[in-house]
DNA sequence: ATCAAAGTTGACGATCATTCATTTTTAGAA
DNA sequence: TTCTAAAAATGAATGATCGTCAACTTTGAT
């Protein structure tokens, strides 16, 4: 049993990130290309260049690999987020410029747009990485009398399924993009907003989002 | 070329609809047992009584039928939603009424338990097979300045998404039965009320569902 | 150098949706 | 009744995939 080596970490744990990283990277690209149900675990063993059974050395099924795929991508745009709000003043505007993003991240983006099909799975994922933001800023925005979200977990549980559900609708053009900023709006609501301050806030001009 | 027989229909219209009702009740039972995923052309073929190819006479693929199944399942709970709600006097009231009603449904029939992964699928059917219903007690509730609804088709939508979502949250322990009225609450907020009449609105008692 | 444990491999088994060549049924014409 | 061509039904075969597993390689401590 080795108890790592100088640097605190031996050449079995640094292929295994090596490997890791590589599967969710191959992943990440094969999926977003062609979907997350079209892509075969061979194709992803094979540009990870690992073989074919390795891949459930890392991920107990195939499902497991597209959770990481998208909490990764959760992770990007919540890392971009932040980077914007941070000088938001107002956490109303924090959670609605939030919201906004994701949905039009969702939509256009297509190494989103490829993985919206699995709604419940992208959802939960969305509630999960996003939420410690999301959560705050709902309270903090209620303590600051904007909204009135005593559950803000059950809020944002909510506010997750339909956003996901309306890029989904979009995508698929069963609804214009040109609803988008009704859409904020209407979850805005949800958030103990009353109709005419929610379409007020949604209506604000947003800074752009930096990078790619 | 038969020209219809006696009684406008001859014996192979007949046939036909006998065996798309035994592919759709067969289809709902085994899926309802095991889940739709679980559930194999092969068997529902077999206790259809029909040939494992004869599916594909009457259903392109297995997701057509899964989506027959749930729009079965959805009219039969339109149906008991209408016969209690039809001498409500408050159409909020109604609205209400129907929501909880798919929330309860949905967590606590098994027939829809084991199908509320897909949700994007079941939100889907539910918007287009309970929407008729919804949107139009949506804009009458909006009439009578209960609610503030315009782009009702856009609220039932967001409607429909987050109440899958929650439905799916409270089968899988993520989010407890007893959240059910505040669910209903945050909800009727995205129809335009504020968060006290809307708490007061979801916490009215409700008359029992007819039938099974 | 040796060795046992940990990690990797890719051929293989099992499963299942879907296809399609063949058979059966149908309904009207002869 | 008998015949016939089109429609419908059939189920064995297909092809594709996920996940398993027994054999093999690498690792690092002794």
């Amino acid at each position: 049993m080795a108890e790592a080596g100088i640097q605190g970490e031996g050449r079995v744990a640094r292929r295994q990130r090596r490997n890791r990283a590589a599967l969710i990277k191959a992943a990440r690209e094969i999926m977003t290309e062609k979907g997350a149900e079209a892509a075969t675990m061979l194709e992803i063993a094979e540009r990870a260049d690992v073989g074919a059974g390795t891949i459930y050395n890392y991920f107990r099924s195939k499902d497991e690999l597209a959770i990481a795929v998208l909490e990764g991508l959760m992770h990007d745009l919540g890392v971009s987020i932040q980077a914007v709000t941070d000088r938001f003043e107002d956490p109303a505007q924090v959670y609605a410029f939030g919201i906004r993003t994701v949905l039009d991240t969702a939509t256009g983006d297509p190494r989103w747009r490829q993985m919206l099909h699995r709604s419940e799975v992208i959802a939960d994922a969305l509630f999960r990485m996003m939420g410690p933001f999301a959560i705050r800023d709902l309270r903090q925005a209620s303590a600051a009398g904007r909204f009135q979200a005593e559950g803000a977990e059950l809020t944002w549980r909510l506010t997750c399924h339909a956003l996901i559900g309306a890029s989904l609708a979009i995508t698929e053009g069963q609804l214009s993009p040109a609803e988008s900023e009704r859409i904020v709006a209407r979850l805005l609501c949800m958030a103990g907003l009353d109709l005419a301050s929610a379409t007020e806030l949604a209506g604000r001009p947003r800074p752009p989002l930096p990078g790619r």
